[in-house]
RNA sequence: CGGGGUGUAGCGCAGUCUGGCUAGCGCACCUGCCUUGGGAGCAGGGGGUCGGAGGUUCGAAUCCUCUCACCCCGACCA
């Protein structure tokens, strides 16, 4: 079986000798590395930082990240996506047509040329892609059309950390799709969704699709491709039964039946000094649940009182998204105040003028416990509508684990932690109207295009997968974005037979299209096998004079430590079947 | 941007509170010997504007002022 050779980027039918290449190891963990993938990628010599949030790629690194980039390649391609590649300086021109000039803050890295004109380093291409495409795009015959690059983005992160997770420079794919309506966009995004859950699955990642929030890119819908790790920085909610799965900014809560129970008069309670939820509840001998928390939060500058059960917890997101609202924050306590007509730990809804917005788990509650908005003053067996108005019933509360699934009626939210390797979005009219991108249609009339964009995190998805991938002993990567298939430990390159042997194996194995590494360093096999160990070649022969007398090599799996004690030409043999195998699509 | 912390050899750190001889330790590096199946051992050696600037002092890594960088927590963010 002879392995592809790939053209673009000699990732393939690589072979080196590790005395002459450069891998620089270390054996101490640096101090402020965070998380795993981050420690491991400095240890095993794949990145340098060079500032907060800018690394060098090393040999070893740009390896895995080159492999990574080819397979979103391929399967891009396979989806009929169109490579191209745009500039990382964007003139500011663009960014004020589309509103993003003001709107992205200052994340955007800003400066300005000799003739004082102004630019930016790209942190998305959205503007550049739409400004190709309105200029070049006329008719409809020559829709769908989906252009994407791989290419280093610079978003000035407030906080960089962890490495290539979250960097400010950092490598991306991005994809964008243009189609003559909604529907068609449909389609197209589909397609991508699909082309991603190939990326990932070949990636040999553990990952989850998700439903997102759009945030700043904007637009209808999105997904977000999760990969499981307790490092995650983001939190994901899925069904125990069905396939619903969504990031916590978006998860759906279930809404419960209006309540039915006989309404019991409503009762002036003084609680001297209890603020909080628990210190009521507990003062008052109920649970939580069966209080109701009201937050002030201001929205674009509107206070807005937000009511959820006393155990549940506001989502501030949802609650924007439902109020339109560009800006949205929790009150300061003068406003709060003002808002509530009573100190702050005592509103309540009720005589407020202010718009409420209450949970749609509130529907489900009678006789509950509210503030009375005045200094130590709680009411109980408070009901809405017959207490207090509520100027909406909406889901803004945060789903938590063990909340019913809202697509079926068995499953049972659970939570976990994921990276974001990879997002897409539908972005409906969103540029192409601001930037006036558009098309005839078959009956010559002007149409505007219909867009989707697509985003893999590259660096991100090798951090990720390291963080899947490891143990005490270093990163165990999976053969398709290994930076090496294999290596030929040497044990004594001063021993002829030994080394005969190896570079016999390292020929046969390199001139099948077996990407080897040959360590013929003069070290002790400890100090070999603990580098081999660390960088994480998935696969391991190790020559050695004992072993080699008898005309056999050991084949050791990284991953399960599984030892095979082979005759050279079965373990060469079978180097190849297992790369060929884990590389075949 | 708010709160906290750290800057001393390539890496990891001690020394700073309580100023004082030539600024130390481990790893790494160089030379030699020795060793070769899980980061060996011995001997010798090189490497420092103590983040930077200014100040106090007979004398500053150490005290004071300013400044820069980096890290952590928070808010924010594909």
């Amino acid at each position: 079986m002879q392995i592809t050779q790939c053209t673009f980027y000699q990732t393939r039918g690589f072979s080196m000798r590790y005395s002459q290449y450069f891998i620089p190891t270390v054996k101490e963990t640096p101090a402020d590395a965070e998380v795993i993938s981050h420690q491991l990628m400095l240890r095993a010599g794949m990145i340098r930082k060079v500032a907060a949030g800018v690394y060098n790629y090393l040999p070893l690194g740009l390896r895995s990240i080159r492999k990574v980039e080819q397979i979103v390649r391929e399967e891009m391609n396979r989806a009929g996506a169109i490579e191209l590649l745009m500039p990382m300086v964007t003139p500011a021109e663009l960014w004020q047509e589309s509103g993003r000039w003001e709107f992205y803050g200052k994340e955007l890295l800003r400066f300005k040329d000799r003739k004082d004109g102004e630019f930016c380093l790209g942190p998305t291409h959205e503007e550049v892609i739409t400004d190709i495409v309105r200029r070049e795009i006329r008719s409809y015959r020559q829709l769908p059309i989906n252009l994407y690059q791989i290419q280093t983005k610079f978003r000035d992160e407030i906080r960089p950390r962890f490495g290539l997770m979250r960097g400010r420079e950092f490598i991306m794919k991005d994809a964008y799709s243009f189609d003559v309506d909604s529907s068609a966009a449909d389609i197209s995004y589909d397609k991508m969704y699909q082309a991603y859950r190939r990326i990932f699955e070949r990636c040999g990642l553990n990952f989850r699709a998700v439903e997102a929030d759009t945030g700043s890119i904007g637009g209808s819908s999105s997904h977000e491709f999760m990969v499981l790790a307790d490092s995650g920085e983001d939190a994901i909610l899925s069904c125990s039964a069905c396939d619903y799965a969504a990031n916590v900014e978006k998860a759906e809560s279930k809404p419960f039946p209006e309540s039915t129970g006989e309404l019991l008069p409503k009762e002036a309670v003084a609680t001297p000094d209890r603020k909080t939820i628990e210190e009521v509840a507990s003062f008052l001998g109920v649970h939580p649940d069966q209080t109701v928390k009201a937050l002030i939060v201001v929205a674009d500058d509107e206070p807005v009182m937000a009511l959820v059960r006393g155990d549940h917890d506001l989502n501030e997101l949802k609650l924007k998204n439902f109020l339109g609202a560009a800006e949205l924050e929790m009150a300061t306590d003068e406003v709060y105040v003002k808002a509530s007509g009573g100190p702050v730990g005592f509103a309540g809804p009720s005589g407020v003028t202010v718009r409420v917005i209450a949970d749609q788990a509130i529907q489900g509650m009678c006789n509950f416990i509210i503030g009375g908005n005045a200094k130590d003053l709680h009411f109980r067996n408070a009901n809405h509508s017959r207490d207090f108005d509520v100027t909406a019933f909406a889901d803004i509360r945060t789903v938590v684990s063990g909340d019913p699934c809202p697509r079926c009626s068995s499953g049972a939210m659970e939570v976990w932690r994921g990276i974001e390797v990879g997002h897409v979005f539908k972005l409906g009219t969103k540029y192409s109207e601001k930037l006036k991108a558009t098309y005839l249609d078959a009956d010559g009339k002007e149409q505007v295009i219909f867009m989707g964009c697509y985003g893999i995190g590259v660096g991100r998805s090798v951090a990720a997968c390291i963080e899947q991938n490891h143990d005490a002993n270093g990163i165990i990567f999976p053969i398709p974005i290994a930076p090496f298939h294999c290596i030929v430990s040497a044990l004594s390159v001063k021993e002829e037979p030994v080394v005969k042997a190896s570079e016999d194996i390292y020929n046969r194995l390199a001139s099948a299209g077996v990407e080897v590494l040959l360590d013929d360093r003069d070290e002790r096999p400890g100090f070999k096998f603990k580098d081999a160990d660390l960088i994480g070649i998935p696969l391991r022969i190790v020559v050695g004079a004992k072993n080699l007398t008898e005309g056999k090599v050991e084949l050791k799996h990284r991953r399960s430590g599984e030892v095979e004690l082979l005759p050279i030409d079965e373990a060469v043999a079978r180097v190849r079947k297992l790369v060929a195998e884990a590389l075949a699509q």
